[in-house]
DNA sequence: GCCGACTGTAACAAAACTGTCATATTTTCC
DNA sequence: GGAAAATATGACAGTTTTGTTACAGTCGGC
């Protein structure tokens, strides 16, 4: 079915998040967030231009704000939940504090999950992340791409050149940071703290043994220029040689 | 003075920033935009633990929320302002909407800037690397430009006319340094003391040297001509012939 | 409990960087 | 033009930093 054929191709694409709120910092500061973990973003101000984007662009998911001028999300939720044609996109209600009873209301109109503002960024991809896993699986891994090299966060693989990359945990959470994090150096006392966490106690010269380890399974397809070593000050992600 | 060239290795460094919110969301959301900059983000919950974090981590930025629990944001930037070792630490006040009369007494008190909640992410940054950037150029990690030949401390690295220039980490130091102070003669001595820090003896002569390799790097793209020698003074960087 | 995969550490090898010196080359001034 | 001073250049050896490999401990699954 050329419908079916068209919904595919989208769902293969990165995945589009449409958000709503009619304060701008809040909606400059969500793109932001979105934008940053690899998501497209989307920004509407209010109801009207909201149906209007959506109509456009057809996000995967509606993060949407309770209180809207004009037309409150709830009632652009019910809307949408109710037209056939938008009544399968995830909406995300955010609610302000103290506002918890209608969280009811607005699981009551469709809305998926809601998220209390305000809230943290990490919590707010976690559940982005868990429902588009449940609506569609393929969109969830935001996948990360650099001219051949592929990261999936969702199945977890790595790819390079179509061909599949053997990688251990700690060798995939390293490229995962840096290929969210390009062109940049990085110490190796920062990767211990971005990588491995904050408060461990682990010898630097580790750092060195993983780069050498993810770069030799990256050396079959030839993309283990990417990770760079700079001299005194330590290691970058990077396209250019 | 031990003392100087402590300071002078730690303005070499990455910014520290420490986010002060009893909100624990407000929090993580701070420490992600602000790692997800490249900044290193502390975060502390009250104005006790914001002090004991700040002896210890000595941030070069504070954003302090105007409301906390005990002791508010404002006694907190008044303590700070008023301790000669904290004073000169840029405090950024975060204030909701609609406290806008409050923020005369946050600046009143020291605050070098405010910015209200909800705020947005590119905001806030631009304010802190205007606030950086005033205080010390050298934190900013904007890159530097001049005529084709950019260095850019974030990536460190140095590209003339697009075309990257391997660099040694001194003489990559040098080249930042004649960078944020061009058009001005400098001894060698001075740049013994600048570039390579105070109570280093080293033969002058050892800075010639290393003119010498800046320019031989710069050579394949004529732009060693920014590196002049001034005979009898010293060496200057400079656009002009 | 055994096996295999994964991690962190240490030790050695290789490479890059640094400072110094000896020797050109240039500039200045007489 | 020539001597003296200042700077440029190239080579070298020591040092530091990074690459690489091997190994032992840990953990989970079977």
């Amino acid at each position: 079915m050329c419908f079916t054929l068209g919904i595919v191709d989208h769902k293969m694409s990165i995945p589009r998040i449409l958000a709503v709120d009619d304060e701008p910092a809040v909606g400059e500061m969500l793109r932001f967030i979105l934008e940053n973990e690899g998501f497209q973003a989307d920004f509407a101000e209010d109801a009207s231009q909201a149906l209007c984007l959506i109509r456009k662009t057809r996000p995967d998911l509606i993060l949407l704000d309770w209180m809207l001028p004009g037309m409150t999300g709830i009632e652009l939720a019910g809307r949408l939940k109710g037209n056939s044609e938008t009544e399968s996109i995830p909406i995300i209600m955010l609610t302000a504090k103290g506002e918890e009873n209608d969280k009811v209301r607005g699981l009551d109109v469709g809305a998926e999950d809601y998220v209390t503002k305000p809230f943290s960024a990490r919590e707010l991809l976690a559940r982005i992340r868990t429902i588009l896993r449940r609506v569609s699986p393929l969109l969830a891994g935001t996948s990360l791409e650099c001219n051949g090299l592929v990261l999936d966060p969702v199945s977890h693989r790595v790819t390079a050149d179509r061909e599949t990359v053997e990688l251990g945990p700690t060798e995939f959470r390293l490229l995962h940071f840096f290929m969210t994090h390009r062109e940049r150096v990085f110490s190796r006392s920062q990767l211990l703290d971005q990588v491995w966490g904050t408060n461990v106690y682990i010898e630097e010269r580790t750092v060195d043994v993983h780069i050498r380890r993810l770069r030799k399974a990256l050396e079959p397809s030839g993309k283990q220029q990417v990770l760079q070593t700079v001299r005194g000050a330590g290691y970058r992600f990077s396209a250019k040689p």
